[in-house]
DNA sequence: TATTTTTATCTACTATAGTGTATAATAGTC
DNA sequence: GACTATTATACACTATAGTAGATAAAAATA
């Protein structure tokens, strides 16, 4: 449906947590979150923030040129090269 | 609310649109977009990605730590003062 | 001030997220 | 193979997002 949902099942796995652990900090059923990381499920933004809070992870509203350079830049291209993107591809371009 | 409700708000001012500009392309009513931006309602992760692309924006799910650093990263600061805080900020510190 | 545009609020209804509880299916471990 | 832990499904129910349509209130413009 939606790879967010792909990305919070990611970030529990990489925490070594159970459904049941997430779900239980929540107050949540271990069920419904299951339904949730299988994507059957169009959460609540405030759901959406509480688990990926739970779980290390904060959401951002950004302009869309900008996503996949700082995904870039999330991806530990800390480097002189991935840094000198953001002024080039951040300025507006009519490229549609 | 939630301050992103906010954001949609400013968004949509900062592109000229009305509300019922904005409903009518995703096909939803004015008077529940005013709700909306009000932060009267919880809305379903998959409305609030579909209002926030259609105002240009993306939603990106990034580490706690890192968001403060890509917003200023956002706010324009893209001389190499700013471009230098990644690096050390994205690294796990035990801060809390 | 009057007219028009935009935003806020209302009622009734439908769709579905989320609760609560239970159990089935699957994967790991002995 | 049996046992245990984890994940997936099921059912009945409640809460609320979102539809549909209308109007009121507020803001902007002539």
């Amino acid at each position: 449906m939606n790879s967010f949902y792909d990305d919070l099942y990611e970030a529990r796995k990489a925490l070594g947590l159970t459904q049941s652990d997430v779900a239980r900090k929540l107050s949540m059923r271990q069920g419904h979150l299951s339904r949730i990381e299988q994507g059957k499920v169009d959460i609540r933004l405030s759901n959406f923030l509480d688990i990926a809070r739970l779980l290390g992870l904060e959401v951002m509203l950004v302009p869309r040129q900008a996503k996949p350079v700082l995904e870039q830049l999330l991806k530990g291209k800390t480097d002189a090269e991935s840094r000198s993107l953001p002024q080039r591809l951040l300025d507006e371009e009519e490229s549609s």
